[in-house]
DNA sequence: CGGTTTTTGTACTGTCTCGCAATAAATTAT
DNA sequence: ATAATTTATTGCGAGACAGTACAAAAACCG
C-alpha cells in the first residue's frame, strides 16, 4: 500500500524481507536467555523470532553465530545502560545505586521467574567447550571491571576517595557483588535480599581504606 | 581372585555390581562439570562412568536425578572441605585465606582449562527451567552463606570483629567474592588475578565498619 | 545340580536436533 | 512484460538424543 514514504537508502534489490534484524535478535535473546545456548533448539528460535530455520541461517548463519550476535547485541545494551545510569549521578554512591539498581530490574525482569544476567548466568556453562563463547564471555566481565573503574577514578579525582585508591582493585569487588546478585537473582533469592546485599555492597565500597 | 576377606555385610543376592556408585557419581561429576546438565549426553555420562545406559538408569534413575544426585554429593564434599579447612585456622584472616585458597585450588582445577564451580558455573543455567535444580542451586548458595556466617559469628565472640558486626551481611559480601572468583576462572581470567581479588576481599572484610 | 535374583550387554524405538537443498514468492531493474 | 535478485516456505536427511525391552551372565540359595 502506501509507499509514498520515500527512504533515503533505496531499497535493496530482491524480496523484501519480513523481519526487523535487531528485533529478531532482541527475541532470540529472550529464548537463549531462559534456556542457554545448548538448552534452547532452532525450533525454539524459530518460533520466537518469527522466521524460519533457513531465513535465520541466511541472517545470522549458525546456531552458534547468532547465539554469539545476541551476546554482542546484549554487551553494547548493557553498555549503554551502564552508562547512562552513572552519567547523570551526583555522587558515587549515587552512581552505584543507579548501578546495582538497573541490573536488579532487568535480572528480576518482567513477568515470569527471575532470570539473572543473561551472559553471566548462561554462557559461563559453555565457556568450557566453546572458546569463542569464553572469550566472549571474559570481555564483557573486563568491560564491566572497566566501566566499575572508571567511575571510581572519576570519583577519587572529584575528591570523594583518597588519592591513593586503588581503582581497579575496588571495582573488581564492586563487581563481584554484580555476579553474585546476577546468581543469586536466577537461583530465587528475594528481591528484598538481593536489595540489601547491593546495599551493604556500597556501603562497603565507600568505606575508606584507611 | 582373593574374595577371601570377609566383609561384615553378606554378599546381596544378584550378580555383583561392577562399579562404585560413589566413584560412578564422581566420574558423572566430572562429565557434568565441563559439559553441563543439557550440554552433556548419556553417551558421555556412559563412557565417564564405565557403565552402559541400562545400568545407569538402574542405579540412579533418570539423567535429572542423576544429575540432582552428582549436585547432591558434591555439596556434602564442598562443605566438608570448607569445615576442614576452617577448622585448624587460627585467625580470622588465615580462615578466609584457606577457604578462598581452597576453592582456587578446585575451580582452577587439575589438567585441562579452567572449569570455575561446578554447582554456581553449571546448575544456574537450568534453574530457570527446572525447579528442582533451582531448589539445590539455592540450597548450596545458602549453605556457603550458613558457612560463612558462622564462622564470622565466630571471630566475633573471639574478639577479632567488633561485637554488633553484621555477621549474615558480612557473609553474603564474602560469598560475593567466590561466586565471582567461580565465573572468572571459568572465564579464564589468570590465577593471580584471582588470588589478587581473594586478598583484596579479605582486607575489606576484615576492615572494622566503624 | 536347578531355581532365583540382580546386574550386565546389545539392540531398539520414537523423538528431537541441526543444517541445508529445492522450490515458490516478492520485489527491482531493464 | 521479462529478467534478475533476494527472501520465504516446504520438506528432507543424517545423526544425536533419552529412555527401555530383552536376553545373557554372574552371583546366591536349596
Amino acid at each position: 500500500m502506501q509507499d509514498g514514504t520515500k527512504i533515503s537508502t533505496p531499497r535493496p534489490r530482491g524480496r523484501p524481507r519480513r523481519f526487523e534484524p535487531e528485533e529478531a535478535l532482541d527475541r532470540a535473546l529472550d529464548a537463549f536467555w531462559t534456556g542457554g545456548y545448548t538448552g534452547t533448539s532452532l525450533d525454539e528460535l524459530s518460533a520466537a523470532t518469527g522466521m524460519n530455520r533457513p531465513s535465520l541461517y541466511a541472517a545470522f548463519g549458525d546456531k552458534r553465530r547468532l547465539y554469539l550476535s545476541v551476546l554482542d547485541r546484549f554487551a553494547q545494551m548493557m553498555e549503554a545502560a551502564v552508562s547512562t545510569a552513572m552519567a547523570d549521578a551526583p555522587t558515587l554512591a549515587d552512581a552505584l545505586a543507579r548501578f546495582y539498581g538497573g541490573a536488579l530490574t532487568v535480572y528480576l525482569g518482567g513477568e515470569g521467574i527471575a532470570r539473572g544476567c543473561f551472559v553471566i548466568c548462561t554462557a559461563t556453562v559453555d565457556a568450557t567447550e566453546e572458546p569463542l563463547i569464553r572469550d566472549a564471555l571474559h570481555a564483557v566481565l573486563r568491560l564491566i571491571d572497566a566501566k566499575l573503574a572508571a567511575r571510581f577514578r572519576q570519583a577519587v579525582e572529584a575528591g570523594e576517595l583518597p588519592g591513593d585508591t586503588d581503582v581497579d582493585t575496588l571495582a573488581a569487588l564492586a563487581a563481584a557483588t554484580l555476579h553474585s546478585l546476577a546468581i543469586r537473582a536466577r537461583a530465587g533469592t528475594s528481591r528484598g535480599a538481593l536489595e540489601a546485599l547491593a546495599a551493604a555492597s556500597i556501603a562497603q565500597l565507600l568505606r575508606p581504606a584507611r
